[in-house]
DNA sequence: TCACTAAATGAATGATGTTCATTTAGAATA
DNA sequence: TATTCTAAATGAACATCATTCATTTAGTGA
């Protein structure tokens, strides 16, 4: 790529106005220019203005290939989607593979809140890499032998645990901490107490948020597997 | 209330600057104001500017009463919380009240989006209501002779799939559609299209959303019943 | 009487997403 | 070959919004 300067990246020479020879902007650089900049100051740190200057560009040149900031996220969402492990549908028994990719979805998307809205509202048209994902999972459901008219509903549902278990993930330990409130609520207290004593005798990588993730994604795949059978 | 001018509310002469005689806002003044904002124009409508102006003050004078807007979305909130209907606890068999608790908390928060991420991710300490709630719940689950332990678990489990759901309740009809990208995703497209079908018979008030939250609620309160017993 | 605090105004600020006129390069067209 | 059109960049300007600060005024406690 380096044609004549050998390492001169340090001292970036202002571009003058007008069309380049070679284009500088892509999606693909965009979405990797944006995943990076997350990785070192999170969703915060992402601005149009931020991006714009890691790919050494002014922020009115963003717009020429992304309609809005929402499609910047877009961008970095379907390439996440592309992250989230699949492959068990393809030879695992279905209560195993579900386990597996629901634990792969929602440790993606735990490091990358801000995009749940953007993942359970926007549609996943122009989103190869969601679709491809979907239609692996569809792909076990019907191996499985799941009713065809409700495999979509059951992997909402599942989605919808698994969003709702990510932001749990990036919960502060003191969440349930009900301060001076506490007296209001005995039985409350107490068990948020017994919570904390629990998780202090299990290793710190097993946590709080994974011990409610594995409880209640256990329950709901057996519910469902009952369904099935 | 109504002290002088009798019907004077149309023309707004406006206060002079100093603490006036009779303090014009207060916390639930404001949790009010916001409330009445947000039905009338949205989440987006909920601005600094908006809510002073609909309280008939100075942007600025909101900062006597709250550290910053993400306070105002906490007040909100906690009001909110008391609107979740946790009755069914008290006199009805653990599972059925699960279920009416889980249908309420939904529709409330499915209304107001933009709290999740507020309710998820911020301690409760001084959300009264909130509290409140919890410790209705939690005693419901004691008195199903649910193990002590894993009381907070199992609720942090159902709230995570109740956010999740809440979401989904505000997705727009076409989520699922590949656009052009279909024929590369045959089975998950067939998928989508049949539950198109299924829901197109059924009442129009049994939606989508519905079906995938009962589906998932069933399922998950089935399996933790199976974890009890 | 005098300080102190609470609660209001009004002006100012900084961040952020976005738009627009302009410039330039290359491809298509006449 | 000359001309036109479009894509992709710069740079200036905006609008919106949350927030801060100096100032003013009312009541309260020493």
């Amino acid at each position: 790529m380096g044609l004549v300067e050998p390492a001169q990246k340090t001292v970036q020479e202002r571009r003058r106005a007008g069309r380049p020879a070679q284009a500088v902007l892509s999606s693909t650089r965009i979405t990797n220019a944006a995943l990076k900049l997350v990785g070192q100051t999170g969703y915060k740190g992402l601005t149009m203005a931020a991006l714009a200057k890691s790919l050494n560009v002014a922020p009115s040149a963003l717009y020429n290939h992304v309609h809005s900031k929402q499609d910047v996220l877009l961008l970095v969402e379907d390439h996440l989607m592309g992250r989230v492990d699949v492959s068990a549908f393809a030879d695992k028994p279905w209560a195993e593979a579900v386990s597996i990719w629901a634990h792969s979805y929602r440790d993606v998307f735990a490091a990358h809140l801000p995009l749940i809205p953007v993942i359970a509202l926007l549609p996943v048209t122009n989103a190869p890499k969601t679709i491809t994902m979907y239609e692996a999972v569809t792909n076990g459901f019907q191996a499985a032998g799941w009713p065809h008219e409700s495999i979509i509903d059951a992997i909402v549902a599942l989605e919808s645990f698994i969003y709702g278990s990510a932001y749990d993930v990036n919960a502060p330990l003191d969440i349930f901490d009900a301060g001076t409130l506490g007296p209001q609520a005995p039985n409350f207290s107490a068990a948020v107490a017994r919570r904390g004593l629990k998780s202090a005798e299990t290793t710190p990588a097993h946590n709080d948020a994974d011990a409610a993730f594995t409880l209640g994604l256990t329950a709901m795949i057996a519910g469902l597997g009952a369904t099935l059978a």
